[in-house]
DNA sequence: GATGAATGAGATTTCATTCAT
DNA sequence: GATGAATGAAATCTCATTCAT
C-alpha cells in the first residue's frame, strides 16, 4: 500500500521532471533560435526525445514557449511581491532594489528573460492561443504597475523626485530591456566579453541619480 | 545615341523606384510580423507584384531583409557622420544632437528602426548569408564607434562627465532601443495610446542630466 | 485441482467480460465517429481502460472493428436460422416477420447496425486484413441468402408474388439500411427528433402490399 | 488588345480545366478510399499534380471534398427546380418522375452520389468548415423539401394516396441511397454483375403502386 | 493483466523559390 | 520585366502500436 504510493509519487516526480527536461530544452533552442525557427524536433533533439513525445506534456508549440515564459514572469513576479510587502523599506529603497531583483531574475535565467523581451517586441503573441496570450498579458501587466505604484508611492512618501510614474516605470523596464538585447546581440555578433552587468550598474546608477529628491 | 542613353538611364531609374518600392513594402510587412512569420507573398501583395518578381531585385527574402536593415543603418550612419563632421559643436553638444538624430531616423521611418532593434534582438541573424551579416556587423560597429568616440572626445574636451564611453554609448543605444520596443510592444497589447515620445523624451532627460560635467 | 478449474475459468469469464466491454466500447465510438476518425484512445476511454490494453484482447484496429461487425451478423444470422427452421410459418409469414428481425436487431443494439450499414458503405472494408474481409463477406452473402431463399420458397408455395427473389432481397436489405442511414443523418444535422421507427412501419407496409399474391 | 483579352480567357479557362481535373482526382479517389483515407497525395497523384498544388485551388482537403458534393447536390437540385416548374405534369407524374431524377444523377457521376450519402451517413461532416457545413445542410433540406412539396401537392391535388409526406420523400430518398449503397457494396465484395438499374426499377415500381390513390 | 511512456510513420499544410511564357 | 503555375522541402501534429515495468 504504502509501496504503491511512493511508487506513484515516483511516477508523478518522474513526470515533472520530463516537463522540466523539455521546457529546459525549449529554452535554449528558442532563446537561439527564436519562436519560429525553432522546430520541434531541435526542441525533441536536445531533450533526448521523439517530437511526438513532447506532446505528451504540451499541447503544441505555442503553450511549450508559453509555459516558458509564464514561469519566467512568475518568477519575476515574486520577486516584485516579495519586495512590495517589505515593510523595512521606503518606496524610494525599493525601486533601487528593482536593479537586484531585474538582475537576479536575469542571472537566474538569462535565456528565458531575453524570450520574455521576444516575445513582446514580436508578433510571435499572436499565434498563441487567446488564454495563454491574456495569461501573459495579464502578468506583464501586472508586474509593470507593481513598479508603478513603487514611484506613486515613493513621490507621496516625499522620497522621490515627481516625475510621471508610468514613464519612470517604462524607463525602468525599457533601459533594462534594451541593455539585455544589446548587450546580447553585441555578445552573439562578437563572442568576447560581457559587459551587461558594469553597464547596468551605471545605466542603474544614472536613474538613481536622477529620480533622488532634491532638497 | 543620346536617346539611348537617355532610355538606358529611365530604366535604372525605374529599376532602382521598383527596389525602393519592395523594400518599402517589405520594412512594412517585417515590422508588423517578425522576419519568419512575414512571407513574400505578403511583401509582394503590398507591393502590388506577384512574389517571382521580388527575385528580379533581391536573390531572397534574407537579401531583401537584409538589404533593407543595411539600407536603415546607413543612414543612421550619414545622419552620424554629418554631426561627426561638424566643427561648430563640441562633443557634448553632438551628444546631446544624439537625441535628435535617433528621433529623426524614428520619425522619418519608425519601422525601419523597429526592424533593427528586431534584428539586433534576435535569431533572425543566424539565417542570413555570411557576407551579409558581417556587413550589418561592420555598419553597426561604425555607428557604435561614433557615438563612442563623441563621448570621449567630450571628456577629454572637459564637456562631459567622465564616464567610460564605451558603456555610455550602450546605454544611449540600448535605452532607446529598449524604449521603442517596449512602448511598441504595449501599444501592440493595448492600441490606446502612444507614450512613446514623451517617455523619450524624460529618459534622454535623464541622461544629460547624468553626463553634464559637474564642476 | 478442481479449484484450480474453477479459478481457470473464470480467468476466462474474466477475459470474455473485458472483451465485451471494448467491444461495447468500439460499438458507440465507431457509430458516432466513423472508423477513421475513432481512435484507440476514444475507445479505450470509454471502456474505461488504458489504450495499450485494448491490444491484449484484440490485434489490432481493425481487427476490433470487424470482431464488433462479425458479431453483430453473427447475430443476425442468429436470429434469420431461427426463422427459417420455424415450422409453423408459411414463407410469407417469415419474409413479413423479417421486419420484426430487422426491427428487433435494430432495437437490441442500434450502433451496431449503423457500423455494419457503414462499414457496407465504405473504403474501411479496404484497410481490413483479407481474412477478415471474406468473414465478413461470408456472413453477409449468408444472410441475404437465406432471404433470398425465403421470398424463392414463398413464390413456390404460393404465398408470395412472383418477383426476382434477389432484387426482393436486395430491397429489403436496401430499404432497412438506407432508412436507418437517412433518418440517422437527418437526426445528426437537427437532433430534434427521431422518425426512424414511423417512417420504417409505412416502408415495410409498402413491400408487404406490394409482394402480397394477388388473386 | 483583342490578343491580350483572348490570352486572358484562355489563362481563366486553363485554370477551370485545372480544377476540374482536381476535383474528378478526388471524386475518383474519395470514392474509392473515402474522406478519411483518402490522402491529398493520392488525390495529387491521380491529377498529375503535387499535393501543394492542389492548394492553389482549394483551400484545403474539407474545402475539396465539401467542393464535390456540393457540385453534386446542386446538379440535383437543377433537376428538381426543372421538374418543379414543369406545368404539363400532374404531381403524382412528377413523383413518378423523381426516379428518372434520382437515376440520371447517378448515371451522370455514380461515384459523387455515393460520396453524397457518405458524407451524409458519417461525422466526416464534423470536420468540414461551418459555412461549407452549413451550405450543404441547406442543399440537402432544400432539395429535400422539393420532393416533400411534391407528394404534398399530389395529394391535394387528389392524384396521390393520403400519405404523411415527409415520411414519403423519406422513403423515396431512403430508398434510393440504400439500394445504391448496397448493390454498390455487393458489387464491391463481388464485382460480378451490377444489380443495381433493374433493383431500382422494381424499387420505384414498388413505391409507384403503394402511391397510387385507390379509388 | 494493465499501463504510462514513447515512438515511427505518415498526413496536412505552408512557403520560398523557380520557370515557361 | 512580369507573372501564374508549380513544386520540394520542411514543419506541426496525430495516432496506432510497442514495451518496460
Amino acid at each position: 500500500m504504502v509501496l504503491a504510493e511512493a511508487r506513484r509519487r515516483e511516477k508523478i516526480n518522474q513526470r515533472k521532471r520530463r516537463m522540466q527536461e523539455i521546457l529546459d530544452a525549449g529554452k535554449k533552442v528558442f532563446s537561439v533560435k527564436g519562436y519560429d525557427s525553432a522546430t520541434m524536433e531541435d526542441i525533441a533533439r536536445h531533450a533526448e526525445l521523439s517530437p511526438a513525445a513532447i506532446y505528451l506534456y504540451f499541447r503544441n508549440k505555442g503553450e511549450l514557449y508559453a509555459s516558458l515564459n509564464i514561469a519566467a514572469l512568475k518568477y519575476l513576479l515574486k520577486e516584485l511581491d516579495k519586495l512590495s510587502s517589505n515593510r523595512l523599506l521606503t518606496n524610494a529603497q525599493k525601486i533601487q532594489s528593482l536593479r537586484d531583483v531585474f538582475y537576479r531574475v536575469f542571472e537566474y535565467d538569462p535565456e528565458i528573460l531575453i524570450n520574455i523581451f521576444h516575445l513582446q517586441a514580436s508578433d510571435q503573441l499572436k499565434t498563441l492561443s487567446p488564454e495563454l496570450l491574456s495569461e501573459i498579458n495579464k502578468l506583464t501587466t501586472k508586474a509593470h504597475r507593481i513598479i508603478v505604484k513603487f514611484y506613486q508611492s515613493g513621490v507621496k512618501e516625499g522620497t522621490l523626485a515627481d516625475k510621471h510614474p508610468v514613464a519612470m516605470a517604462d524607463i525602468f523596464w525599457g533601459v533594462f530591456c534594451g541593455l539585455v538585447l544589446w548587450e546580447e546581440s553585441k555578445r552573439r555578433l562578437n563572442p568576447q566579453k560581457d559587459f551587461l552587468q558594469p553597464t547596468l550598474k551605471i545605466a542603474f546608477e544614472m536613474i538613481s541619480s536622477y529620480i533622488k529628491k532634491k532638497k
